[in-house]
DNA sequence: TAAATTCCTGACTGAAATGGTCAGGAATTA
DNA sequence: TAATTCCTGACCATTTCAGTCAGGAATTTA
């Protein structure tokens, strides 16, 4: 299991999107500015999420990344291991075969706990932080502040 | 936050010493061996967990490493907290700073995140897989495999 | 058609964390 | 005194993190 800032980085920049779906595609450069992200990297953990389904890309002026299926069916744990590779804490990789053929000692632990933490982090989902009012706030004041969606033209969304 | 085998290893490495608890102190030796982990990274390790106050060492030979409280009173999140640091999601610590003295976008999704995982982690106790049948078969079935406690005097424990 | 925009890919890099090695000292027991 | 074990600190190879750079492909707009 790995959770880092890396996975950080990920979630962060699919809330971005998330939270301006409506306003169309959203750029790389934007979230970069944005959330302090480098853009280089950001287009690193995107090739990776778009790999597994989780973005798609448009090209050109207007164009960017938005959310390939409904914010209330990508969660946290989905991003994460996009990016992040497994949430699996077992050496064995939950087969039971992690101390010569049998189960080591500490397999139950490790296995119940990535079982849980998995059910955990499935459960959050974006579109849980999307509508709340306090988040919208934000999300204005800031958009606001670094001129986001300024000329862009009406039909991009 | 981190969540890498450096934690799990301090996990294991624990959940081997509340297993021995009633054969007296448990020596990074035996825990090197039978958990297959290097010894001196072990030391590091336990530096740690000393002066986090979960564990105390018993120098001289019959010596090694004890809970230094019960096993219902050490958490999974005790311990990775101990090697890895901290179990914080949010850049800005929880103070809501983020963002140019503001809250950031995601503070809300990172610092409820963490909260639950510490939360999760911290239900989580050394007990709870101690007295289970399926685990105590294991640990008789290991310790004979590698002859512990073998040539132990009873004043130890 | 030309220019601008944006995604997309791959190679490369410095810094940090991981996981481990080694050497040696301190406390305790036999 | 000798053996055992904790304990400390320095050191090191490898991997991961996070970022840079260069350049190409698709698309839109002028």
């Amino acid at each position: 299991m790995r959770l880092s800032t890396k996975g950080r980085y990920a979630v962060t920049a699919m809330m971005d999107i998330a939270l301006h779906e409506k306003q169309g595609p959203v750029t790389l450069a934007d979230i970069s500015q944005c959330q302090g992200i480098s853009l280089s990297y950001l287009e690193q953990l995107f090739s990776k999420l778009r790999k597994q389904g989780l973005v798609e890309g448009v090209r050109g002026p207007g164009g960017g990344y938005r959310l390939a299926k409904s914010a209330s069916d990508i969660s946290v744990a989905d991003i994460i291991q996009s990016v992040d590779e497994k949430l699996d804490m077992t050496t064995c990789g939950g087969k039971g075969n992690c101390s010569k053929g049998e189960k080591c000692l500490t397999h139950h632990l490790w296995f119940g706990l990535s079982c849980k933490l998995y059910d955990f982090l499935s459960g959050i989902k974006l579109d849980q932080y999307v509508n709340r009012p306090e988040i919208n706030e934000l999300v204005k004041k800031q958009d606001a502040q670094y001129g986001r969606f300024l000329n862009r033209s009406p039909a991009a969304a």
